[in-house]
DNA sequence: CATGAATGAGTTTTCATTCAT
DNA sequence: CATGAATGAAAACTCATTCAT
């Protein structure tokens, strides 16, 4: 599906992926790249306009395939609230197996200026509006309160997530973090208060 | 209010918030701060051991001023549903009435190394007890669900709200923080779902 | 004669001795040096890992050049007082005809560190050892004294056509250096005393 | 006899000789001699001008004091061989005694400019002037060779002396040196070669 | 005389990026 | 397309020296 770029291309990502993930990306040399690539330091330049630049394909590169992951997941399920557990589910598994990629998405990512924050924002998009349209879906068949704030929703739930993810890694991933699945969903459906 | 540290230590500060807000922590020389501050680069110094030390103390300070605010106004507080409505009520209007500081906390503070994320972890240790706290009271009080993950939720409800000024922030602050408080509020307590 | 190194590391090590000749160690930038050699300060660093390798490897080089010319022009020499003489006349003219790399042996090698110092003290080693073994050979033909302190006469050997070297740079080379071959020698040979 | 110079003063050198001798010239920081010193730093700056004076000053008052030694020693002695094996023994004793000087005196006094070894050889003077004494005199009274080159033998004889010093200190004083006096005056005396 | 806080000039080193081969 | 040697701009930090108190 993804288009066959060049050999080279994927190598080099996966070259920085790795190095990003150990060292961070300020302290990741675009030539310590290229040796994890195999590959010479002005061939990134053939690729990559900057360095900054293998940040942010990598990023659109990986989210994209999660994306997809979380569509081809959602699409045939109709049932809205196991859906966004399947997000969620999703969300929290693949970062666990994937600790690289969660160094770089959590810790790496948020290292950027300004403007790179927009471009991660901007790539964030189809997964917030994948969020946004479960809960549009969800108010639909009445299965969410009908007075929910969409645009700020999808925000918490996102920012939720995202920071139980951030504190699993920062705490050294000391337990299990596709197990904190039931809890959220709890969380996102009931909120806190006691029913009355 | 803040004991009365050097004057010069005050001044520094002040010019580390603005010039870290407007460039960013990696495009802020320290002769810009300097300059800000009004003093002499090596003058910095003094007071700092490295640039880095800057973003901490920084950070320590103000985020100090804000936790003392937050137990302040909840201390009186009985009702805990009250008392977490204030503290998503100041953590919302102290950003937005203070936006270089939410640039700091909310961008650059990230951009930093691991040892530097744990450091922050660790000063905002005391804002996530508070948080904790409330829960756990909330819990006792049979205001909030007896069966409540605490350390999950803990995480689940900072980062719903962090996120909300994150985003809010990178949008260009184009509609009121504060008024999300009633949303963030309603989700928190009673989720998404629809009441039976 | 020289293996051949990269030519910019030539060049490189050229720069540095006219540099170091004429201001002095420490107050040798090495962007000046940079210019001397023809090539941009950076590249210096892909030679050498610090500026003070540039000292040490245009001692280690020079002195091995030396060296060389003093083993091969005592090789053949079975007279050791001819041969002893040779040293010293080598060891003077080649001084003399060298003043770039005189400065560099006589003031700025001796502005470093104890560390240093050690460091060149092992580069000395093979023109020490040179002398001592002249004088266990002068022992053993009879011509030396049998009782000589060997460790103690190779130091003051060579300090005393050390300082000759140096009271004649810093003097400003007002006089021939290689004419004070013979004194050196009839010295080193006979002492002061009055012969009985 | 030394004229009564402040207190301060003398603090200041004391203290200068100790950082000098312990860290190196380049490596002392002046508020470093201050704290030795006890005083403040800009107090430094009222007695002397530069930091170098604190080199150049050291060097005078204790090359000073050694030369008064060696003259209060030396001027009853008729016996010009006896006299100059005095001078060896005083030269390696005080200086064995007094390792800090030591260092400053074979390794930091070398760490300096052009100009400062300039300075150096004059404050010398009076040593190598005594030293040149003792020759003429041991001429005139045919205990030496009449045909010496006494310029040169002054910087042979000191030359040698010099380097068994460094030696041994570099070395890091394995060995007695003031056990060398004998070894060393043998060699001033007759040299190497075996007599006839 | 003494202080020590403040100054700011000065330098090594790194590393993203280029371009001749 | 690929290389990797060469580039040179950029910046944190130190520390001798000053001067208001």
């Amino acid at each position: 599906m993804t288009s066959k770029k060049s050999e080279k291309y994927e190598m080099i990502l996966e070259g920085a992926l790795k190095v990003f993930a150990e060292h961070g990306y300020h302290r990741s040399q675009v030539s310590k790249i290229a040796k994890a690539a195999g590959v010479a330091d002005g061939t990134i330049y053939l690729y990559f306009k900057r360095k900054e630049d293998l940040l942010i394909c990598l990023f659109r590169e990986k989210l994209g395939e999660l994306v997809e992951k979380f569509e081809n997941s959602v699409r045939d399920l109709d049932d809205v609230k196991e859906a966004l557990r399947k997000v969620c589910e999703i969300h929290y598994t693949e970062l666990e197996n994937n600790v690289d990629l969660a160094h770089v998405t959590q810790i790496e990512l948020r290292q950027s200026s300004m403007e790179l924050r927009k471009e991660i924002g901007l790539a964030f998009k189809p997964y917030i509006l994948l969020i946004e349209n479960l809960l549009h879906k969800g108010i639909e068949q009445q299965v969410f309160k009908p007075d929910l704030d969409v645009k700020l929703v999808r925000l918490l739930l996102f920012g939720a997530m995202d920071e139980v993810v951030t504190s699993w890694l920062i705490s050294g991933r000391k337990y299990s973090l596709s197990a904190q699945v039931d809890g959220t969903m709890d969380f996102f459906f009931n909120g806190i208060a006691r029913p009355a």
